[in-house]
DNA sequence: ATATATACGGAGGGTGCCTCCGTTTTGCAA
DNA sequence: TTGCAAAACGGAGGCACCCTCCGTATATAT
C-alpha cells in the first residue's frame, strides 16, 4: 500500500469545523436557501475555502446534519426491542418530529436531504435509518398490526412532508402530530 | 359615485396577459424559484413592467393559477351532492392530484400558495375551496363515517405536502395516491 | 531550514432581485 | 384633429448571491 499520507493540515481541519458550526447557525434562521457567503463570513473564512471543503450546498448540509441523523438512527435502533411495534413506530416518529422542531431551520433544510440528487451523498446515514425503520415496520406487519406493502421510505417521506407543510408556529407540533397520527391510524389493520 | 374612470390602457391589458402566459411557461420548468427576469424576457416586456403589474412573486403566481384554482373549486362543488361523502372526498382528492400532475411546475409553485404571507392574496379562491371541502367533511362526519375535528386546512395541507414530497417521476402519481389513501383510511371511523 | 504539497482568500464575471425615474404611449376632451 | 395629462413603459443602477480560478501563504516532512 502506498498509503504514505501526509497528516491533514491543522488549519484545514479547524476551518472545516468552523464552517459546519457557522452553517448550523445560518441554516437555523435562513432555511435551505440561506446564503453560503453568509456562512463563510460567519465562519471567518473566505468563500473559496467554503467551496473547497463543500463543493455543493448539499455537501455542506450533509456535514451539518450527519450528527443529527445519527441521533435519529440511535433512536430507531433503540425501539427495535419494544413490546408493541406500532407504539414503537409512533414513539419514534414523535421523537423525530420533536427533534425537527428543536432544529427549526433543519425543517426546511431537511427537504434537501430527500431530493434524488443528494440520495447518494446521504446513502450512508439514510441506509441505516431505513434499515432500522424497515425492521420496525416488518415487526408490526408480522404481528398483523399494520398493512404491509408500506416501506420505510413511504413513512419517512410522509413524516417529512407533514413537517415541511407547515410553517413553524405556536401550534406547529400539535398539528403535525395530529396529521401524523391520522396517517398511522390509516396504516393499521 | 365618482366612478369617472378612464378605460384601462390597451397596452397594459395586453402586457398583463403576455406576462401571465410567459409566467405559466417559465414556472412549468423552473419551479417556484424561477427567475422573474426570465419571465419578463419571455414576455418581451421590461422587468419594470412585470413588477408594476405584479408587485410580488406571489401576486404573479396567483394570477397564473387562479384559473386552475377555479377548476378545483368547481370540482369540489360538483361533489357536494354525491351519495357517499367519503367517496366524494376521495374522488375529489384524486382529481386534484391528477390536476397537479398535469401542471408539473405547479407542483412546486403551489407550495407558495400555502404560506402564510400569501394567504391573504389567495383568500378569495382559497375561501371557496375551503368552504366546499369543509362541507364535504361535515357531511361525512355527520354520516358518522369519519372522525370530526379535521378541517379542510388539515386535509389540503396534507394533500399538498404529499404531492410536494416527491419529485415528479414515473411512479409519482401512484405513490402519492397510495399515501393519500392511507391518510384517508386513518380518517375513517 | 527548505521544499513542496495543501490550503487560503477574494477578485471577477455572471445572474437575479427590486426600485426609481426619464421617456413613451394612450385615452379623452376640446 | 390636436393637445395634454394620466398611465404605462423600459432598463439602468445598486445590491446580494453564486461559483471559479489562481496568485499567495503556510503547515508538514525531510
Amino acid at each position: 500500500m502506498e498509503s504514505q499520507k501526509r497528516k491533514p493540515r491543522a488549519d484545514a481541519v479547524r476551518n472545516r469545523e468552523l464552517l459546519i458550526s457557522a452553517a448550523r447557525d445560518v441554516l437555523k434562521t435562513g432555511g435551505p436557501n440561506a446564503s453560503l457567503e453568509a456562512v463563510a463570513r460567519e465562519a471567518g473564512v473566505g468563500i473559496g475555502t467554503l467551496y473547497r471543503h463543500f463543493p455543493t450546498r448539499e455537501a455542506l448540509f450533509h456535514a451539518v446534519f450527519s450528527r443529527d441523523l445519527e441521533d435519529i438512527v440511535v433512536l430507531a435502533e433503540g425501539q427495535e426491542t419494544a413490546a408493541d411495534p406500532v407504539a414503537a413506530l409512533r414513539s419514534w416518529l414523535h421523537a423525530n418530529v420533536a427533534l425537527v422542531e428543536t432544529k427549526r431551520g433543519m425543517l426546511g433544510a431537511l427537504s434537501v436531504v430527500m431530493t434524488p440528487e443528494s440520495k447518494e451523498a446521504y446513502s450512508g446515514d439514510m441506509q441505516r435509518i431505513k434499515a432500522a425503520v424497515d425492521r420496525l415496520l416488518e415487526r408490526a406487519a408480522e404481528a398483523g398490526q399494520i398493512r404491509d406493502g408500506v416501506t420505510s421510505e413511504d413513512l419517512l417521506q410522509t413524516m417529512y412532508a407533514l413537517c415541511y407543510a407547515r410553517e413553524p408556529g405556536p401550534d406547529w407540533r400539535e398539528k403535525v402530530l395530529k396529521l401524523l397520527d391520522i396517517f398511522l391510524d390509516g396504516l393499521k389493520l
